[in-house]
DNA sequence: ATATGTGAAAGAATTCACAGCA
DNA sequence: TGCTGTGAATTCTTTCACATAT
């Protein structure tokens, strides 16, 4: 349910400007959608406003919050610490939404023991012993597009549960484990298609 | 059509090693769909196989490449000179499949003048003129959150007409401008959610 | 013999429209 | 009266299955 985290947004933004009450239709407006498809997506996990009056901001937010998991904090793991890694790694919207980065891995000598904030940059050789001690939930993975395989086999072996790959290749793993991808060569070609269809 | 990406980068590969001939089956496993899939997106654009033999790697390989429009150049503008900003810039992936940034631009005085590669990183106040003069085609924005909606403004007066948008925001541009977005923390609120509901 | 291209069938997702509650 | 919650209708997407071409 990816409007949900939309959902979420207008809600925090209404929240903010201390709206107390919002109707489907202006969630929808605000978040690009319809108001049936508000109410309909809801629904799926239960019955969260009033009749004549619309939801209370407050209290969805709280739901949603709730069926997102948002309402805890995860242990994350970021493995490649090149440029990528680095933007990843100081980018403040993570930390806000509680995805809590307690390791940082690279295969290269010249960057293992670079101090990243209070980490120190660890050894891929390091990858299975430390996901497992520090009950790593997340692993986002920044290497390059050929290892990245390799790296996810290794990582699917401890019991992390969901990667978040940004090397731009289809990566396999069990249904035991979530996979995003983030592919930006992937949106451009698409913005090349629409550019070209018309 | 999404999946037509994931399909260049397996006729890409099959292409590199050799390979002559490829089967719907095949092109579908090593894309994570189904055969019957391939060809019906296939042919959406036209009839490129041969019945009984399969697809011409080489052929369907530039009639994918004509499809999404890869088989030019694309002049590309980056603003917003930040952590993401640059490690966009030095993707290599980029350069390689014929995106080519001509321009960067950021707001921080302390940004502008410095040198990247064979650009200057440009004042934002700058960027109508430049993206004009440039005939840039596509807009690649790595501002904060907060400004995005802005700049997507200035920039849907010039004459670009597809924007790749990284700030974590719902943008509203007019439907004479193609809009993708990467959006990290959606991503990871999708493995939160995969991860608290089982 | 083999694998495409494509109508027809099945399955998902979205939208409609309205009964029911505040 | 106003807006939610939800079955029913619609539209979009995927899968099936087979006639057709090599």
């Amino acid at each position: 349910m990816r409007r949900l985290s939309l959902y979420l947004r207008v809600l925090q933004e209404a929240d903010a400007l201390g709206v107390e009450t919002i109707s489907s239709e202006e969630l929808a407006r605000r978040g690009g959608t319809t108001s049936a498809q508000v109410r309909k997506d809801l629904s799926l996990f239960g019955s969260f406003g009033k009749r004549g009056l619309g939801y209370s901001v407050h209290e969805l937010l709280g739901a949603v919050r709730e069926i997102l998991g948002l309402d805890r904090s995860w242990r994350v793991a970021l493995i490649g610490a090149g440029k990528i890694g680095a933007a990843l790694f100081s980018y403040r919207d993570f930390q806000r939404r509680g995805f809590h980065i307690r390791a940082v891995f690279d295969a290269d000598v010249s960057k293992i023991g670079e101090v990243w904030g209070d980490l120190i940059v660890r050894s891929d050789a390091e990858i299975e012993r430390i996901l497992t001690d520090e009950a790593i939930d997340i692993v986002i993975l920044a290497v390059p597009a050929e290892v990245a395989q390799a790296v996810v086999d290794r990582v699917a072996r401890t019991g992390v549960r969901a990667v978040l790959n940004f090397a731009p290749v289809k990566l396999r793993v069990g249904d035991g484990i979530a996979l995003r991808n983030v592919d930006m060569v992937l949106e451009l070609e698409g913005l090349s298609f629409a550019l070209n269809t018309r």
